[in-house]
DNA sequence: CGTTATTTAAAACGCTTGTTTAAACTGAGC
DNA sequence: GCTCAGTTTAAACAAGCGTTTTAAATAACG
């Protein structure tokens, strides 16, 4: 293994575990057994390293889920729980990809998303947009009544509960586990979260 | 003005722009404009400062939330959003209490559940369980259908919701205002997110 | 083989962090 | 007026941070 991949293993699951700012290069430097400097010599900086550990993750992620999104706009009595149910395979297929690698990728979207005051929120939404608009298509497909300004503050709480779910997801396994005595995965937790995500949004439009 | 409220309150507002991490002693004291040495003088760690942040808000908040949750329950046809919607009032009063308490509130709670590997939430449960206790009997009253074990999961998605949204509701009321030329308050996206959260918590139980 | 480019290694850099120290100041009570 | 606790101040501390530098080791190639 390459001292590039294995710092970049080593950083996945750091960052995942106690965020971007929470972790420092000597933490993934002395768990990837590769030397400090070799950080800033493959990737410049720790920004670019986060960037890289993302990229890693979105370029397998992006075309899976956009043609997952596409196919489904056939389904002439689409609802929203066909569509949330959409993101279910191509996030799985990352576990394929890499040993935990659905709960990593899923928990590094909720850092990226709180810590470093927005700039990984920048970065996805630039350089893949295309999963975005698939994704805004097919909910107005399966939910025409809903208007643009509410679709906005609807996606954003989504995101809220997806990210927030999946950011403190190791936590919540734990406590299903202590307090109902389940064995739960991450790919229960997504399971988990279509109804309600998809009721959210299904609102009825409030009456102002 | 006393020098342990000056720094209450540059800290607040400091904490959350920028979360618990991203601020500094010395952002605080200078913005507090108050010496370096006392805020470990007047509170004796960042962790406790922390800590009085918080527990200024939630003295004021708690009561006042905890009986607007008793009160809903003499309903008898509760409805979930009645539940939510019982948030409001004690909410919005923080602002009484201080400007952009609500605000200011809202968004350090969001920073406290991602920030700090979760010792905050350890803090808020342990500290001030009647809240929790109360909403949690209030929801069951109106969904009496709804299980222990998926009560659990939707109330943590209703707080991922509800925290993300409001730790990033500075940027989402700017984008409000630039997509949709709306002049939004806080008021305005808590009483958006109310049919969001409670059509989730809401939701038909998934057939297993 | 020798030379060039790539990769690793150790050490130090400059900076920021939370915290502590020790001295100076302040204001009430005797 | 002096005392002494409470408070504020400036300075320094030790530790950690991301990054850079320098030199040594390794690999690639003509």
């Amino acid at each position: 293994m390459s001292t590039k991949n294995k710092i970049l293993d080593a950083a996945e699951s750091l960052f995942a575990d106690k965020g971007f700012n929470g972790t420092s290069l000597r933490e993934i430097t002395s768990q990837a057994e590769v030397n400090l400097a070799a950080v800033n010599y493959h990737f410049g900086s720790k920004k670019e390293l986060i960037k890289a550990v993302m990229s890693r993750y979105m370029n397998e992620l992006s075309p899976r889920l956009e043609s997952a999104l596409v196919d489904i706009c056939n389904n002439d009595e689409l609802t929203l729980v066909d569509v949330f149910s959409a993101f279910i395979e191509p996030l799985l297929s990352l576990n394929d990809f890499k040993d935990n690698g659905t709960s990593n990728f899923l928990q590094l979207l909720g850092r990226g998303y709180t810590d470093s005051q927005g700039f990984l929120r920048w970065f996805l939404t630039t350089q893949y947009p295309g999963v975005i608009d698939n994704f805004v298509l097919a909910v107005q497909k399966a939910y025409p009544e809903l208007g643009a300004e509410e679709m906005f503050w609807r996606l954003h709480f989504t995101m809220g509960t997806v990210v927030f779910t999946m950011s403190s997801s190791d936590a919540l396994i734990d406590i299903a586990k202590s307090d109902f005595e389940r064995d739960l995965q991450i790919s229960d937790v997504i399971r988990n979260v279509i109804p309600y995500v998809a009721a959210g949004v299904g609102a009825p439009m409030p009456v102002l």
